[in-house]
DNA sequence: TAAAGGAAACCGACCGGTCTGTCTTGCTTG
DNA sequence: CAAGCAAGACAGACCGGTCGGTTTCCTTTA
């Protein structure tokens, strides 16, 4: 493992734990077991190490909650899918993201303060969005919804009662109330279905 | 107005916009037109200011979100009055709360760094669950929801949807999509009653 | 009523320490 | 030997918090 790439996981570790801007470049640094040069010489701010470590993040984001989802599934299995993989392998990955989910610190963190680096988390919720709202459409388009079902109204329920379960993980790390706030999200899907 | 009351409206704002450990001690001198003396000639620490704070944004969110909210009235239209409090009165105060639910925002902020100061946030989040826990229990005795209803699950999804939303408003300060995501809510609510 | 006294409010210079980021130095490796 | 990288001293800004001095205001007393 090369020290940029020990370096990265680090940040990730540290960001995803203190926050962006209660994380010193020492602290990641120390953890990385490097020195101040030797970061320097990888990235040319914090900024920068950040926005690595955010791309880092969005791949393990989906190694975890895309595993295991087909294009072949019925949609909304596929989103049931995604909903277990946040309870089972990303918000409890200890190893890669101790914090919890590091798109919520984050957003919450820098919205008012680094607009332009919450702007591109916040792309990501977009992202996310539109995937949740393509696989519904495709669901409702082949009959397995329950008629007057609104797509949008089911996806910003799902998509915000997820937001809310990461953080009431991060703020109790309680796998119990994190099963409940998922089961209940995947039991609305199922009240929706036909 | 005092001083001390105008050093910790400030604080609040400065809190609640650029987190705890972005604000400093001098941003709410100069916001409050204070001078360093005056600040600790009150307060004997950064973390005393901040439980001050605290304990007005409790305030705030007392007024705000159980306005209109009577003891007399269904259970299950307390708590719809309460969410859409949320809607109109309480997230949009940019006056008080400009940063969004300063809850949310110190919770996810602190949770890894200042565990005392997470945990009594946190004890906010479990009596406002117990709130609605006993809300709906009640509602529930007096035979107004269908059966086979489970009142935590309820509670866990009304409460995981709320803080997605606060998050989401955070992030985007669309009231649009704060609508939307209270509205799924208020129609899941509508949805268990009979 | 008016002067005196004392406590509290307030001010701002200052302290030790930490932050991000730069720069020179020396080692390592091909 | 030359190129690239790690090391850590260093700079300059800013942090939370302290402290001595000044102002304000209210109470006491003649």
């Amino acid at each position: 493992m090369t020290l940029k790439e020990r370096l990265v996981k680090e940040a990730l570790v540290l960001f995803s734990t203190k926050g962006y801007m209660s994380t010193s470049i020492s602290d990641v640094m120390a953890r990385a077991g490097s020195s101040k040069g030797g970061l320097y010489n990888h990235f040319k701010s914090k900024e920068e190490l950040l926005l690595e470590a955010l791309s880092t993040a969005r791949k393990i984001w989906r190694e975890r909650n895309l595993d295991g989802v087909s294009p072949d599934d019925r949609p909304l299995l596929q989103i049931k899918r995604i909903l277990e993989n946040y309870r089972d392998r990303y918000l409890p990955d200890e190893e890669s993201l101790p914090g919890g989910c590091i798109f919520v610190s984050l957003v919450v963190e820098l919205s008012h303060q680094e607009p332009r680096l919450a702007a591109e988390v916040n792309e990501g919720f977009i992202r996310f969005k539109g995937l949740l709202t393509r696989l519904l459409e495709k669901e409702q388009r082949d009959g397995g919804l329950k008629p007057g079902v609104e797509v949008e109204r089911v996806v910003t329920m799902i998509f915000s009662g997820l937001l809310g379960a990461c953080v009431i993980y991060t703020s109790d790390k309680s796998k119990e109330n994190l099963g409940l706030a998922i089961d209940s999200l995947l039991e609305h899907l199922s009240s929706i279905s036909r």
